[in-house]
DNA sequence: GTAGGGTTAG
């Protein structure tokens, strides 16, 4: 029996506002509710809830508390529209008074109860919830169960989810694809494939977690070939699967596919996803076309931050600093990945003292700097070989407690490599708790760059026998590096023959240049000699500049001309070959060729990088640069220069 | 009215 009233229906005009929220009509939804002239039970859920959706909590809250009903759907339709709205805590308050009210929780109260918990990060208040649950009887109940695996699983109790999972009678597509979210957190996305390939059902969220998780690991390929796949399946991807599928393509700069899948999902109207178009401004950057970001990002109609970032991202990867120092500026509440971007561009472009300047402002400004940001600017340390700005930043480092991640530990033994305190690096080093590839490449790489040919090859040994590692292309060519500076050259040839057939790697030109060069400070001339020309490529300039420099230890005339020979054609056409082959001519006084090489090289218009050095006095960098006097205290500097020429004693 | 998924920086 329909009730009606002023010729209107009460079940249609709920209806009526549940469908304008649904549309987004929020004020027409509620200026239907105010105008009705008898409400029931449902109407007030209706309204409330859709509010909630909507983001427009405080509305929500001013109908609540005047609501005069009570039952269960309107109290759980409030908890689980706070918890959507982030406010977990307010929720629990709400669900407080609900038991107070006397009105029984139901299973669906409790799956929102638990996320709040979860969401709160608050084991103890789970436990005390988990009491409830039983004494209600839900603690079977599937849906109840899936959120206390994720609770757990978000907890870090991994165990305590497994054994729920391993308990509970009947499972669904949920605690599946939850089970596999966990072995994907822990890292372990062999298991992660393995669950996905043997759950028994999936839906597109399963395929979307697996998917996500290839992406953010940097399986780009498989998250790639897993989207395809589910595509072939049947299965129509939802627009996380898209995002990520385009964020996997944006690092694999994989532009033309991106372009498709851009064309079709403005062709399926997911024109309006956020995710989807963040990624997109991320895949045309990454390919290296700022413009096509740039109309991506502009057509974008709300803009989060994380678009902004995308956007000054691109503009930093490309070298746009111009750009993306100045859309920086028009970002409405950045957040620390906005300053980092700008602080990485700057950085990637060498512009060391604006990265400083910039981490200054961000300091001021009263953004908290993160890990990444002290990643950066050590990089930046190491590059400006400044090791008071490296010590300060340290300093920095321990005071927040980040000293023992181990990206902050690799930045630090980099940093007090390349500035030449290797004793500060070891101990670094020696006092990381977790060491990763990249942490022994810095480690073994500083060792040999150094000068600590023995250790940085006995550190090698040990990498090998003690961890799980396997060398990398870096490594090798920093043990080549030790082996070549300890005359080592028997135990170098035996790595560097055992590259692709033990550790799977494809010499580069720049591992062979090293063998080169190990055999012609050898004085194993016509070995390198040999090696050079066996080589299965075209060696590099700095390849016959080596096999060159031992001729001339080694007294080799005959062959020193034929390279010199050699080197003056490919000149021609490499562009660092006229500065090499000038530096050669020089360090064997031959100053007409020189001079010559250099007119030709002006003739030619090959712009050779000037050379340059710098001091740190006080905190500040000095820089100096080959024919240049533009330091304020050059001629004062020039002066001081003469004067301690003039003392000097010729021995 | 419910549980599982997504975008940016190192």
């Amino acid at each position: 029996m329909v009730k009606e009233f002023n010729g209107f229906n009460l079940v249609a005009h709920n209806c009526l506002i549940n469908a304008n929220v649904d549309w987004g009509n929020v004020s027409e939804a509620r200026r239907l509710f105010d105008e009705m002239p008898e409400r029931n039970e449902v109407s007030w859920t209706v309204l409330i809830s859709g509010l909630l959706r909507c983001g427009r909590v405080d509305e929500a809250m001013w109908y609540f508390g005047r609501n005069p009903f009570q039952n269960v759907f309107l109290w759980t339709a409030t908890i689980s529209g706070l918890v959507h709205n982030g406010l977990s805590y307010e929720a629990m308050g709400v669900f407080v008074k609900m038991l107070a009210s006397g009105v029984a929780p139901n299973d669906v109260t409790f799956t929102s109860v638990v996320r709040a918990c979860g969401d709160l990060g608050d084991f103890g208040l789970g436990k005390s919830v988990l009491v409830l649950i039983v004494k209600f009887g839900f603690e079977d109940k599937l849906s109840v169960s899936n959120s206390l695996v994720s609770f757990n699983l978000k907890l870090g109790n991994i165990d305590l989810a497994r054994r729920i999972f391993n308990r509970m009678e009947e499972r669904d597509v949920v605690s599946w694809t939850a089970i596999l979210d966990m072995y994907v957190d822990t890292g372990d996305l062999i298991e992660a494939r393995r669950i996905f390939d043997e759950m028994p059902e999936r839906n597109e969220i399963s395929w979307s977690v697996m998917i996500s998780r290839y992406s953010q690991g940097g399986y780009s390929k498989e998250a790639v070939s897993l989207f395809h796949e589910m595509i072939q399946c049947g299965f129509i991807p939802n627009t996380s699967c898209y995002s990520s599928v385009i964020s996997a393509l944006a690092s694999l700069k994989a532009l033309q596919e991106g372009k498709n899948i851009h064309g079709h999902v403005l062709k399926i109207g997911m024109d309006r996803d956020i995710f989807i178009f963040c990624s997109l401004v991320d895949l045309y950057c990454k390919s290296g076309n700022t413009k096509d970001g740039r109309l991506v990002f502009d057509s974008i109609l709300e803009k989060n931050v994380v678009c902004w970032n995308s956007m000054v991202t691109g503009y930093s990867l490309n070298g746009q600093l111009a750009e993306a120092k100045e859309l920086f500026n028009q970002i409405p509440n950045k957040n620390n990945i906005s300053w980092n971007s700008l602080i990485t561009g700057y950085i990637e472009t060498e512009n060391f003292d604006r990265a400083f300047e910039t981490f200054n402002e961000m300091i001021l400004s009263g953004e908290q700097s993160n890990k990444s940001t002290f990643s950066s600017v050590l990089k930046a340390c190491a590059s400006l070989v400044s090791l008071e700005k490296g010590e300060y930043m340290h300093a920095k480092v321990v005071k927040l407690g980040f000293q023992n991640d181990v990206f902050m530990g690799t930045a630090l033994v980099d940093m007090y490599a390349k500035t030449g305190h290797i004793e500060s690096s070891r101990k670094v080093f020696n006092g990381m708790l977790i060491k990763n590839e990249i942490a022994w490449t810095a480690m073994i790489q500083g060792l040999a760059e150094n000068g600590f040919a023995e250790e940085s090859l006995s550190l090698f040994e040990e990498m090998e026998r003690t961890s799980t590692i396997t060398p990398n292309d870096l490594i090798l060519l920093s043990v080549f590096f030790a082996c070549s500076h300890c005359g080592l050259v028997d135990k170098g040839l035996f790595y560097f023959n055992s590259m692709e057939k033990v550790y799977g790697i494809k010499p580069s030109e720049r591992h062979y240049t090293s063998v080169v060069d190990m055999l012609s400070r050898a004085g194993r001339i016509s070995e390198a000699e040999m090696f050079i020309t066996d080589m299965p490529f075209e060696p590099e300039v700095n390849a016959w500049a080596a096999l060159l420099s031992g001729c001339k230890t080694y007294g080799n005339e005959k062959l020193a001309e034929k390279i010199a020979k050699k080197l003056s054609e490919l000149a021609e056409t490499k562009s660092g070959g006229y500065v090499l082959l000038s530096n050669i001519y020089a360090s064997s006084g031959r100053w007409l060729d020189v001079s010559n090489i250099r007119k030709m090289m002006q003739e030619k218009g090959v712009k050779k990088s000037r050379g340059c050095s710098w001091i740190e006095v006080r905190n500040r960098i000095h820089l100096f640069l080959s024919q240049d006097d533009s330091h304020a205290q050059s001629s004062e500097i020039g002066e001081v220069l003469k004067l301690l020429n003039s003392e000097m004693v010729i021995l």
